[in-house]
DNA sequence: GTTTGTAATGAAAACCTTTTCATAATAGAC
DNA sequence: GTCTATTATGAAAAGGTTTTCATTACAAAC
């Protein structure tokens, strides 16, 4: 209630100095001769003063927060990101705004235009649908990391895994298991990443000299449910396979629940295999073989790159590399 | 580059206006003769001009735009509840500023300090470690809501399931299905939701005439890895037992992981009931019987109770239950 | 045609800082 | 003891908006 209304002027007030010498003090932008820093910094505390955010950023024109806006929270992966660039956030001096984008491009673009009002300093974008294009009209006026997700055009402000790469490896590890017919859960049509590893999978089947059947992919959207559909749709079409790869781990349990649901043993019958490596899955029965996606790190490098852009030095986009996390749902065929 | 600079003035200069009949059109705070508004909205248009909220804030004295403090971004429970919070929000012309309190007092205290500072107009709390003292202190300033956790004495703005009664129930039903031998596993110490569920568990035992066993019970701090100890713990000490209610989900899929490891199997051997319902659960194998809370509901009811608040209204705190789940992990015992 | 009440508008103050510019104080050099 | 260079400080402007207060325009009532 009352130290609501303390301001820079009561401060300056007590210590007896003009409000300029006041905010040096705060600041510590030019020297202040020791006995009036003591006495405005006395003056701070016993009013417990603390500077309107508001006015300085309007004053200043730099609002010291960043924004960040996920495009689901809730998504173990994007959390994890998210996680990291807070993180990385924290001894900067930058406070992180972060917003929701409700798995919609429109609400992505309403809540940047609204982080954009609140004049903040840098974005950093984890995961979304924004094009290229209106990524790089944002990036006019602030600086703009993407993060957990692939954009060739934009690979200078992007970091992600190399999807393909991953989703060849994956594939590529039932291959050396002896699995030959390997069925596919695909990601979300819309999400790069998910083609990305969709080619990744076709990839690494084409380079063993195995013939991709169209009959062994299912279209899923990233939930469990759709992995079970996956499995259900195979099987009432009465295709046959050894392993299955799914785009991602909730669909991977998804996968795993429908076979029980048949009596398919995994992985005795038929491997399954994941990726991203979100926490539950190690405690998953069988325990999931998947690719682990390096989450924190990503965000942690995401506002490094962020806070050097808009300090105006020359940033670095590290290369990210998801590793294979050999677990139980998979298991040498034949 | 360009709209940046687009301010109030400009627009009023273009439509041949004072700036204040601009600012009264885009806040529709008085009536504007249909033509000049006209011309207000075209030049707004042509532009692209969009307000200054840190502007508008400091002016105003309103910064159309709510905290949101988590405690932890990553838990499947705060995120669900969050989501809540800021769909509930969604159509108010409130923006809502995520911080993450990162599982600590003193970074709660901190971003929620950071949060005043930007002048927010009211403040979310969920989960969290903040005591009634510090939150009533906060109320003083702007209206508080918190959500997803306990506390007795902040009930007038506390929006939580009965964790007592949910966790009554749980444990209830297990003697229901015949189990005697029924361990527990304490969520972490000082997490009053948690210590609310122990004591569901003490006197479901007590009022069915079942002695507490000290030896059945385990102190865990909500990660998978504890159920797994817990386990371990009652094995080595040769505890036997037919039923594990752990106090979060998380816990219980260690709980089912150490047991299967020991070659027990769940149901048939080990009932195992968890608290929470987060997805991930209805895919276990077995998948899990739990206590769902109404997360987004909770949410919603938050953001709800909040701006009535910040409009001076009377507010509603909804009564809030946890509902069992019957899934695979349970069965009658003997 | 004058008076009165209402609606629409503009000028200017206010919000709380930071920052520029000018001045005052201090120390060092002669 | 005067002059110069430096350092410390204050006054005032600036930032973009809302809001109060006063004024103008207009219609209705006499």
């Amino acid at each position: 209630m009352q130290n609501q209304k303390v301001t820079i002027l009561d401060i300056a007030e007590r210590a007896c100095v003009s409000p300029a010498t006041v905010s040096r003090v705060i600041n510590k932008s030019v020297a202040v001769k020791e006995s009036k820093r003591k006495l405005v910094l006395e003056a701070m505390n016993e009013l417990d003063y603390r500077p309107n955010a508001l006015a300085r950023g309007l004053v200043s024109g730099r609002s010291m927060s960043v924004g960040v806006v996920t495009q689901d929270i809730g998504s173990p992966l994007y959390d994890n990101i998210a996680m990291g660039v807070i993180r990385g956030l924290k001894t900067s001096g930058y406070s992180a705004i972060l917003a929701d984008g409700l798995w919609r491009e429109k609400n992505e673009a309403d809540v940047v235009n609204s982080l954009l009002d609140h004049q903040i300093d840098g974005l950093v974008v984890i995961g979304g649908h924004l094009q290229e294009e209106e990524l790089s009209r944002l990036h006019r006026r602030i600086p703009v990391i993407q993060v957990g997700r692939e954009m060739q055009g934009w690979a200078e402000y992007c970091i992600s895994i190399d999807n393909f790469s991953a989703a060849y490896e994956a594939t590529n590890y039932l291959i050396e298991l002896g699995h030959r017919k390997i069925a596919h859960v695909i990601g979300r049509a819309e999400h790069e990443d998910a083609q990305q590893r969709y080619r990744g999978y076709r990839e690494a089947l084409a380079h063993a000299g195995i013939e991709l059947d169209p009959n062994l992919t299912y279209q899923g959207d990233f939930l469990p449910q759709s992995g079970v559909l996956a499995v259900n749709s195979f099987l009432e079409r009465g295709e046959s396979f050894s392993a299955v790869f799914a785009c991602n781990d909730l669909m991977a349990m998804g996968v795993c629940r429908a076979l029980r649901q048949r009596s398919i043993r995994c992985p005795e019958d038929v491997s399954v295999m994941g990726f991203d490596d979100q926490m539950e899955t190690a405690f998953f029965d069988p325990s999931l073989t998947t690719m682990r996606q390096p989450t924190v790190e990503m965000g942690l490098a995401a506002s490094a790159a962020l806070l050097d852009l808009i300090a105006g030095k020359s940033h670095q986009i590290p290369v990210m590399s998801a590793t294979l996390q050999k677990r139980e749902s998979t298991q040498r065929h034949g």
